[in-house]
DNA sequence: GTGTGCGTAGAACAGAAGTTTGACAATAGA
DNA sequence: TCTATTGTCAAACTTCTGTTCTACGCACAC
């Protein structure tokens, strides 16, 4: 027998989605927008959870009125999730005609001035503290596709795989770029975003993988 | 210049009910409800104000659906924890060869898989119900600094300011296209982000704006 | 005057959204 | 086994709700 006061899978689904729902639309959700998030086909079995859900006192209804849900919890603060957003911090500028300079110490930036907040997926699964973020200045990347302002989150690392995207220092050019990495032999092949672009070949030895990319952001709002 | 900020005696009784409104029933009023508390008696004039206080800023609007009308304002209400990072919905592809097609229900789809996090930073200052998101297929956007598998996050909108990064359908070349626009007359210069590509002159009245370019998200991983 | 833009009103409409009904399957208890 | 309960579904139904269209008065510029 099922407990009175546990809530079906359903249910819970159907609280979690209005949280969810409410939380970013700032109105509550209709009983079909319900359905479809919770792969529940019929209104009515939405509509019966629901009167469920009243009953048991999570949710309150108004007769016949569009998106009359409430979650009478309003803000269940224990519930919430800890802002899953992850903090990284913006430690400077990455210019063609200069090595990437980045202190040491990139868990002793706690400079909150520079604090981006940004979503785990852009981290490729890495942990925050291994990464950092710098302002791209100037044009010179734009064969990596990447433009003046875009903030581009790097793992400082010094050795690359085979695909990788990474910031370089080119000797013979005396100068950063960002470009796909492939070891060929001795020498290196560096591939430009750009697929108009030519690769450019140098010695191994004679380029130096300061960083691997992990994404880009670019704001224009 | 028209550009007014003093609202109307209306205007600012449609804020202030709904301020109440929404701190006491949890999600926002109808049109009609609005009507009857302010004393406008038609649906149509409690639109037309709704719509002056969207563009004013003041308040946000999702066509078509019900009670989708929110205080801008909203976001810092009460006891919420600084959640600080928005949830946006990736609700389609963005292909060269095809109008956006997405649009009207960005609530409609509040399916969690599709859930982006992003930083509120990447809004524009917009509330997150405005923005919808969409994945990049193919390298036809690829003089607009964009690649495939590219992220970009849109604001629904028909019109445009110059300087704008917007997605526009032409239909001299039945596809959709990124670019700057400037308005020039009766014609439109579409400028690509990457400063080696020609702009492209089109008249006004067969350049149509689907959206404006908020931010671009890749991930390397 | 005349025209234009703005705010207002009313009505009609299409689509959205809540409610109800009848049917069916699975299960637990008598 | 039979039956009551619970959960499910589809469809029909009613009501609600946003949108659109036409019309009208008013202020202001020409």
């Amino acid at each position: 027998m099922r407990e009175k006061n546990k809530l079906s899978e359903r249910q819970r689904a159907i609280l979690k989605f209005m949280e969810h729902y409410v939380e970013n639309f700032g109105f509550p959700p209709t009983i079909r927008e319900i359905g479809e998030a919770t792969n529940i086909k019929s209104t009515s079995v939405v509509n019966y959870n629901l009167n469920k859900l009243v009953q048991s006192g999570h949710l309150a209804r108004l007769n016949r009125k569009s998106r009359g849900i409430r979650l009478t919890s309003q803000i269940p603060v224990g519930v919430r999730e800890p802002s899953n957003s992850k903090r990284v911090y913006l430690l400077g500028e990455i210019v063609a005609g200069q090595p990437i300079a980045i202190p040491e110490d990139i868990a002793h930036h706690p400079d909150p001035e520079s604090a981006l907040d940004v979503p785990p997926a852009l981290l490729g699964g890495l942990d925050a503290a291994e990464v950092f973020a710098l302002r791209v200045k100037g044009d010179s990347m734009i064969d990596a596709m990447i433009q003046d302002g875009d903030i581009v989150l790097f793992r400082k690392q010094l050795t690359a795989q085979n695909g990788d995207m990474v910031a370089v220092w080119l000797d013979e050019r005396s100068e950063t770029t960002l470009k796909y990495f492939f070891r060929e032999g001795e020498r290196v092949r560096l591939q430009p975003a750009h697929p108009t672009m030519q690769p450019i070949m140098v010695a191994a030895a004679h380029c130096h993988v300061q960083g691997r990319v992990l994404s880009v952001i670019r704001t224009l709002g």
